[in-house]
DNA sequence: AAAAACATCAACCGCCGGGTC
DNA sequence: AGACCCGGCGGTTGATGTTTT
């Protein structure tokens, strides 16, 4: 499900990504940050144009994104949220941790969209019939958190069904989804944020341009490098097929 | 088994708003 | 004031996987 890779006018590739390229733009961004995305490429070694740079790092290659897997709390959520504010997919977005835009945009329109209008319609009926504090009043955070105490599924970045069988997979873009860890570690790491005092997962993405080597020891750049290092290390235990 | 239809989702495109000169 | 640049957003496309006929 990737698009073949084609090379534009100006030289530029387009279409799907490939380790290398992931490579680069994962070890730039760490080493210098992004900075001006129209300019990264060209310092990164990349035939690639600066919004293509920026949307493989923001959907698929920053620390912390989740892919796959909606839970029926994030599916609800959504739906929630969609009646509320609309196609404002990016707004939604910062109330789903570890969720992109555009994976909700993608979700929105294969899975949830017949849902979202049943529910749109039964929602209707509800409230015409009762006069109770409205649930959009509560933080759908809030919600997402409740739900998750309930059934002991903390909705932190513990992302272990996209990971990588082999090496030589060629489906990159789900390995480098895979950047991952193990629950336990994602719980301790947690913990390095609750003490840094910065709630790095209701303020998601924030983080993006601390990769400036003056900010380079801030928890996020542990975080980061921490989840390189796993990856490195999953990768090099993996066996050659 | 093959073809057609449908589903999925990564990536592209065009537009918009904010900032700068 | 307005031209330009850039980042970000939402809509859409299209390649590929899956299911149905």
């Amino acid at each position: 499900m990737v698009r073949t890779t084609a090379v534009d006018k100006n030289g530029l590739k387009k279409g799907a990504w490939n380790q290398e390229e992931d490579d680069k733009l994962r070890a730039y961004i760490r080493a210098y940050g992004h900075g001006n995305w129209r300019e990264l490429p060209k310092f990164a070694g990349l035939s690639r144009c600066g919004k293509s740079c920026r949307l493989r790092w923001v959907n698929y290659l920053r620390p912390g994104v989740k892919h796959g897997n909606f839970s029926k709390e994030e599916d609800d959520l959504i739906i929630q949220l969609h009646q509320e504010l609309g196609n404002k997919w990016s707004t939604i977005a910062t109330n789903l941790p570890g969720r992109t835009d555009n994976e909700i945009k993608n979700h929105w329109h294969t899975h949830l969209k017949r849902r979202g209008k049943q529910s749109q319609a039964s929602n209707v009926q509800a409230k015409e019939q009762s006069s109770e504090t409205p649930e959009s009043l509560i933080s759908p955070c809030k919600k997402l958190e409740a739900a998750d105490v309930a059934n002991n599924t903390p909705s932190l970045p513990i992302i272990l069904e996209s990971f990588p069988l082999s090496k030589e997979s060629s489906d990159h873009s789900s390995l480098s989804a895979g950047v991952s860890f193990v629950a336990e570690d994602s719980l301790t790491l947690m913990g390095i944020f609750e003490e840094s005092g910065e709630d790095f997962w209701t303020q998601p993405f924030v983080g993006d341009n601390t990769y400036d080597q003056d900010d380079y020891t801030s928890s996020f750049a542990l975080y980061y490098d921490y989840n390189l290092d796993f990856f490195d290390q999953v990768l090099q235990e993996l066996p050659d097929n």
